[in-house]
DNA sequence: CACTTACGTAAGTCTATGCTTACGCTTCGT
DNA sequence: ACGAAGCGTAAGCATAGACTTACGTAAGTG
């Protein structure tokens, strides 16, 4: 039952602060306090950012008093980056046969091809 | 001498369009023309994603009589996936670290912690 | 019960971006 | 030389999104 797909995930870490502060909740569970300020930006920004990675579901957010801590979850980590090892295959086992086809092609018949 | 950064090639793979562009130039070399007939977007936004694309460097353009032929650079998407697994690794092994820590403390002292 | 701490959220702003139409440039066929 | 084919680019538009300030809320503190 997975209805949050890779996808949402890949567009939450394509944003640069959120890269970085997955880094962080993966290193340390961290407040958003504590990460806003090791930002230029204000910590609204940060809740913000870090809505965005909770609906990807990226980190989990625990109460502690007043607090709110953030940590990275490894399970959707691996599910993207399973996703993406896929793509990648796919992608470069098509990119490899297809050179290869050509290397034949090329080396058959010595004049060289496409000149069209 | 590398000036584009994996980052930005990780922003162009978000974009699902690209996305899908790019898996179709990794099966085939395509015109800019055939790839925009198998979307429902005109052909200028098409050239545009192929754009982007070939600026992150993960398309190379080849020009063949008046078509402009594309095809996906497998160096890119090793690049890109090289990125990736850096990022995958020390997110999951920090993450691993400090789940055997926490594992370790709550066996040593029968008590749950963190009350606070 | 105030007051403080630590937040999330709403509203508004500014920029980025994905799209469209209009246009101009090459290259090929005749 | 001329029209058509195949593209890229410019300009404009609408939406998304990364910020800000202002405000509201829940949980500790005196």
């Amino acid at each position: 039952m997975l209805t949050l797909r890779p996808v949402d995930a890949l567009a939450a870490i394509a944003e640069p602060r959120r890269r970085e502060i997955l880094r962080m909740v993966s290193l340390a569970e961290l407040s958003a306090g504590e990460i806003a300020r090791r930002f230029d930006v204000t910590r609204p920004a940060i809740s913000q950012h870090l809505r965005v990675l909770k609906e990807a579901n990226l980190v989990s957010e625990r109460k502690s008093g007043t607090k709110r801590l953030y940590r990275a979850r490894p399970e959707t980590i691996a599910e993207l980056r399973a996703y993406l090892e896929d793509f990648w295959d796919a992608s470069l086992r098509t990119l490899k046969a297809a050179a290869e086809q050509e290397e034949q092609r090329r080396s058959r018949h010595g004049r060289r091809h496409e000149s069209h």
